[in-house]
DNA sequence: GATCCACTGGAAGATAAGGAAT
DNA sequence: ATTCCTTATCTTCCAGTGGATC
């Protein structure tokens, strides 16, 4: 069959507002949120000596704290511009950039249009402040994604300290926002650091089922002809995402998809069944994606949970997860590593979302422990973890137990 | 209610690998 | 080629937790 490029379609009406990149223009949702960082940037606007403060939001991806903070920039950059009073925002993604040196770099770049690659932190830093200086007023720098700068934050320190270290000029302020999706950069960033950023902190708690539907509603309305979608579209696509990672993105992916399914298979509805498709599709890609970027010793430790979990034993505690790791690390001759570092790698596997762990304070002995089970589809990580030449033949052994216990049952 | 037990979580130090400097 | 530095990953050690047990 051949099929012709065909303008217009039955279920979209602008796929726009179900893209990455779509600024909503409001977020109800995160009215709280909101309010602080409208507290911590108010400030700029009372225009009594101080600057707005500097801010640190974390959430996991898809929460709406990029969203958020151009929503109250927008917002103050408007409110400055009626007061007459010289606000600048500057917006910087530090994905791809390793060190605070790359960051600097590129903003220099983006202030000045002049690249100073090659050239001594110093150089680079004074830079920077004077192009700030030229600007003037009040200057606010976010710095989204900024985890990826790792340990070497000292721009996290420069910026702050700007003015007391005489870098700009008294009658201007700057500040900085950093956004991070990581809990641990965090934890690793230098003391003094946290000293002078972490007075306004903000966290983004992930989004109930509730919340990811009155979000989908909004902008399934912008994006879908009328009467396309299946009374239950929404609420599954929702609640899916919900218990996942409840992020707005991964929600806005499965809707986004059904509807691309529908539209492909020539249907001229939504249904229930489209977005089954689109989930399995999906969530099959990311946990593949997981999987792959994993260390040697979190596939491993995976594969302890996935054979426990074959065998009917989850929720398992630590020391029965450990026993069996020990079993997978033996038969494909990979290093073992101690119960310790072991629960390490489960936990960082529950970040994942991979592996699900639960922390009980009851038990048979008392005290905290975890309980792990596995938190992604069964058959879909058997299949993943088979594909590994190496944990393949764990798996097959794993698989061959099974069908062993079945036959004796 | 004192003690035990199985486990957690944090810290400090060891080790290996990669990069930069000499 | 060798040494030094950095970074990530592990190990070792241990105090803390709180139900179970006596």
């Amino acid at each position: 069959m051949s099929r012709t490029f065909e303008r217009g379609s039955p279920i979209f009406e602008d796929e726009r507002p179900l893209t990455d990149d779509w600024d909503p223009e409001e977020l109800p949702e995160r009215d709280e949120e909101l309010g602080q960082i409208h507290n911590a940037l108010a400030p700029a606007i009372r225009n009594t000596g101080v600057g707005p403060h500097n801010m640190f939001l974390f959430g996991k991806t898809g929460q709406g704290k990029t969203a958020g903070v151009e929503y109250k920039l927008e917002d103050l950059v408007a409110a400055a511009d009626d007061a007459g009073l010289n606000i600048t925002t500057s917006q910087y993604n530090c994905a791809g950039d390793s060190s605070s040196y790359h960051v600097l770099i590129n903003l220099v770049e983006r202030l000045t249009g002049e690249n100073l690659n090659g050239h001594p932190m110093s150089k680079i830093t004074d830079a920077f402040f004077d192009a700030v200086t030229d600007i003037g007023g009040t200057v606010i720098i976010v710095l989204d994604e900024i985890d990826n700068i790792g340990t070497s934050d000292e721009i996290l320190y420069s910026i702050p300290r700007a003015k007391s270290n005489g870098n700009i000029p008294d009658d201007m302020h700057l500040s900085v926002i950093g956004i991070s999706n990581n809990f641990k950069f965090r934890d690793n960033l230098s003391p003094k650091v946290k000293d002078t950023l972490f007075d306004e902190e903000i966290h983004f708690a992930p989004y109930d089922a509730n919340q990811l539907r009155s979000i989908l509603e909004r902008r399934a309305d912008q994006a879908f002809k009328e009467g396309v979608l299946e009374g239950d579209v929404i609420p599954l696509c929702a609640a899916h995402a919900a218990q996942d990672k409840g992020s707005a993105r991964q929600a806005l992916r499965y809707l986004y998809k059904a509807g691309e399914l529908a539209s492909n298979t020539g249907s001229d509805v939504v249904t229930e069944e489209h977005v089954r498709t689109a989930q399995e599709r999906i969530d099959r890609k990311n946990i593949e994606k997981g999987i792959r970027e994993m260390t040697m010793q979190d596939q491993l430790s995976l594969t302890a949970v996935v054979a426990l979990e074959v065998e009917g034993q989850n929720p398992a505690k630590t020391t029965e997860i450990y026993a069996r790791y020990k079993d997978i690390a033996t038969e494909i001759k990979a290093d073992i590593r101690t119960q310790r570092s072991v629960r390490d790698h489960l936990l960082e596997l529950d970040l994942m979302g991979v592996v699900n762990a639960t922390k009980k304070q009851t038990g048979n002995r008392g005290g905290p422990h975890y309980v792990f089970e596995l938190g992604s589809d069964l058959g879909m990580t058997l299949d993943i973890l088979s594909e590994d030449s190496r944990l393949g033949d764990a798996i097959d052994l794993v698989t061959t137990n099974r069908s062993i216990q079945e036959y004796l049952d």
